[in-house]
DNA sequence: CAAATTATGGACCATTCGGTCCATAATAGC
DNA sequence: GCTATTATGGACCGAATGGTCCATAATTTG
């Protein structure tokens, strides 16, 4: 019934996502995306509404596939050797490296704009409810203490690899960052 | 030998920070934040050089005042409550309130912005090293395990300090946040 | 093939961006 | 009071901002 369009959806948001990523909301500029993704300013906004818009659309992207693949990763083998491993990934990262998407936009926007706040809220609810998943299959196996609240040792475990992100943005203490590993282990057992 | 000026320096400077740290930087705009702290643009520009140099200046004058004044609290009283009050306060924090500005600036340029990643490390550092101090005391105290590596605690401790201030920003897990404490603790003694 | 519908390229828009410049005002030392 | 020096207000700048509009191209349905 009309025009087909010629760029692929899910490639472009993955390329917006790629840039709202490394260089915040505010200082990607829409013709700089556009330029980059190879689009011209009529489909994108016949397709995706507005900048902020195809932020929220990014972030949903985000959820579904990044943090998707983390939380499937932490179903997979020994509840604390997933854990550790989830740890390790975040740890091993440069000074200067990205952190999670959900904390760009938390830290940027989440003072003043709700819609993206509720979506970093249900993507850090649903990473939390994976490490608790993780918590509670390790206690039945016996790795973690039985009497403990899965709930906040979750959340726990959530503030903990967030935080750890921040110091290694700031390139700080990359050998007592690497140690508190045992430190958060040895919280769960 | 010349004009005084008719500002108060670190009365403007303390503006700006509270704007870019509500704000960040990218939002904030020069203009806005001119009139807000009611100065003319060639004031600004002979007295502070760039938008970028007064960030800096901001973040300079964040740790020396700001910061300090919570490092200067961990230093009261029994080791063990100060840490415990310097997380309360964390925690009794609002939805949207604002988080630690060295957390803005982390993440909002740490990933390119060396100048600002070095104030940031630097004011990380500081923090740091106070809860390094109180965990020194607390273990000649008695009050925590005096076996443990006190700087890799200290490094948890503010890991755990920034992360909680992510979860604050996307009003998560309110309770299991405050329950939180507790686990932290635990794992300094 | 015709009509209806959607996609595309790119010109165009007002506004805002950070920053410069200059004429003028105010002050200190002589 | 004169001179040197700095501060101030505001006009001005080019570039960039997010967003709109329209003529044209491509496609499906009838």
């Amino acid at each position: 019934m009309a025009r087909l369009r010629e760029f692929d959806y899910e490639q472009v948001l993955d390329g917006a996502l790629q840039l709202f990523w490394r260089g915040g909301y505010e200082a990607t500029s829409l013709d700089g995306l556009l330029s980059e993704v190879g689009l011209s300013k009529s489909s994108f906004y016949g397709a995706f509404g507005s900048k902020h818009d195809m932020l929220l659309a990014s972030l949903d992207r985000y959820i579904e596939t990044v943090l998707q693949a983390n939380i499937d990763d932490l179903r997979r083998g020994s509840p604390r050797a997933a854990i550790i491993r989830s740890f390790e990934k975040i740890l091993g990262f440069q000074p200067t490296s990205k952190t999670c998407f959900l904390q760009v936009c938390a830290i940027e926007r989440g003072g003043h704009d709700q819609l993206v706040r509720m979506r970093v809220r249900r993507g850090l609810e649903l990473l939390e409810e994976a490490y608790r998943d993780a918590i509670v299959r390790g206690q039945e196996a016996g790795q973690f203490a039985a009497d403990a609240d899965a709930r906040v040792l979750s959340t726990f475990l959530v503030a903990n690899l967030y935080g750890l992100q921040v110091l290694g943005r700031a390139n700080m203490a990359g050998d007592a960052r690497k140690k508190s590993l045992a430190t958060i282990m040895k919280a769960l057992a």
